[in-house]
DNA sequence: TAATTTTTATGACATTTGTCATATTGAAAA
DNA sequence: TTTTCAATATGACAAATGTCATAAAAATTA
């Protein structure tokens, strides 16, 4: 009997899944939380044997959780359950040494099968990731261009954004009109979104 | 025996949801879809008692779908299932008509039990939301300012905001300019900015 | 060291934005 | 039933924004 914990802070995804853990013979969910902290308190204490944790949650996030686990030296295993692919945090998974990483885009199915996978001590991470990590996106803008959009996201027009990094007005436009080529958009929203999306920017 | 048709975008909850619902002596999950597009073809051909619908999904948001149901006069009930208890969907929700509208924050057991209820012609939604509705902050921006806002938020610039909105240039011009004076700000970002923080925006 | 990239700057130009005055229609509120 | 507000439109104008060519010192990389 495989006993497992639950963290994910979205409750329908949450008790959705937990249901349907628990309907597998092997398996048993011996508890489930929305957030980060109570996670920790009861994953220290029941030590299941697999945590399932989602990446934002209230108070800590799932790959803090993960680091306690880990630092705490305890035998369970850790799955990272998460929306999107992101370079950043699949590091991060990796430096924890989680067992599996998947993304809630896939079927549930996929869930139950990699909690059988990494009790076997084998590690699963979802395919996606590894194609998003080979095309790795890393950013194209410089400092200055980061520190100019960082700025205009504020909603500053070119003037104010010029007069506080010191530079001439034309300048910003310039940097401006660079970071869009970069990013084959044509206006700062755009730009801004996409930096956002990519992490480059927050 | 309930049919029922369920769209949502995110691979994990669909599929656990759905295997979920089966279980259910009652109810029958007959097609699923992880985009509105999709949601609404299958709809139209299975016309299934019940749709449950994600607000945020590609090509057709659920309220769309919601729509087209509605006005072809399906006798599909639908119930709307979305993250965030905002006001402006809601109302939208209202006036297509839906039977059920609730939140992911929700255990998954109210969902079954919203489908039993809109089954006898009830009405349910989410008491959360009754709440959010009073302490409502209300919102200063019309309709249409609020739907070239969210589309200025997408990094339209204003040709496309105009003719995807179905408005001349200088229409969407002056809905912007109206936004900025309520709003005491001068340009989109801020604009943007500002309704996101008092969430008329997402 | 040589080659390349980053940081900074101008000037000129086209386009896009933002502001304002003004006007019509229809719906909602007083 | 006035009066107001929402939705829509024009035209005109000023200001801001985006594009391009060009340049040069400083820093980084090969």
């Amino acid at each position: 009997m495989i006993t497992i914990y639950l963290a994910e802070d979205q409750g329908m995804l949450n008790s959705a899944l937990s249901q349907l853990l628990e309907l597998e013979d092997d398996l048993h969910v011996v508890g489930t939380a929305t957030d980060g902290n109570t996670a920790w308190q009861e994953i220290s204490q029941l030590a299941p044997d697999v945590a399932i944790l989602d990446i934002e949650m209230p108070q800590l996030t799932g790959l803090d959780v993960a680091d306690h686990i880990h630092t705490a030296q305890l035998a369970t295993k850790v799955v990272i359950l998460t929306t999107f692919a992101q370079k950043a945090y699949f590091e991060r998974a990796v430096q924890a040494q989680v067992a599996g990483y998947l993304l809630k885009d896939s079927p549930s199915n996929d869930l139950v099968a990699a909690i059988r996978q990494v009790m076997t001590g084998k590690t699963t991470y979802a395919p996606e990731l590894v194609v998003n990590m080979l095309s790795a996106d890393s950013n194209p803008l410089t400092k200055r261009e980061l520190a100019v959009l960082t700025a205009a996201d504020e909603g500053k027009p070119t003037k104010e954004i010029a007069t506080s990094l010191f530079l001439s007005d034309g300048t910003v436009r310039n940097y401006l009109s660079s970071i869009f080529s970069k990013l084959g958009v044509h206006n700062r929203i755009e730009a801004v979104q996409i930096a956002k999306k990519n992490k480059w920017l927050k």
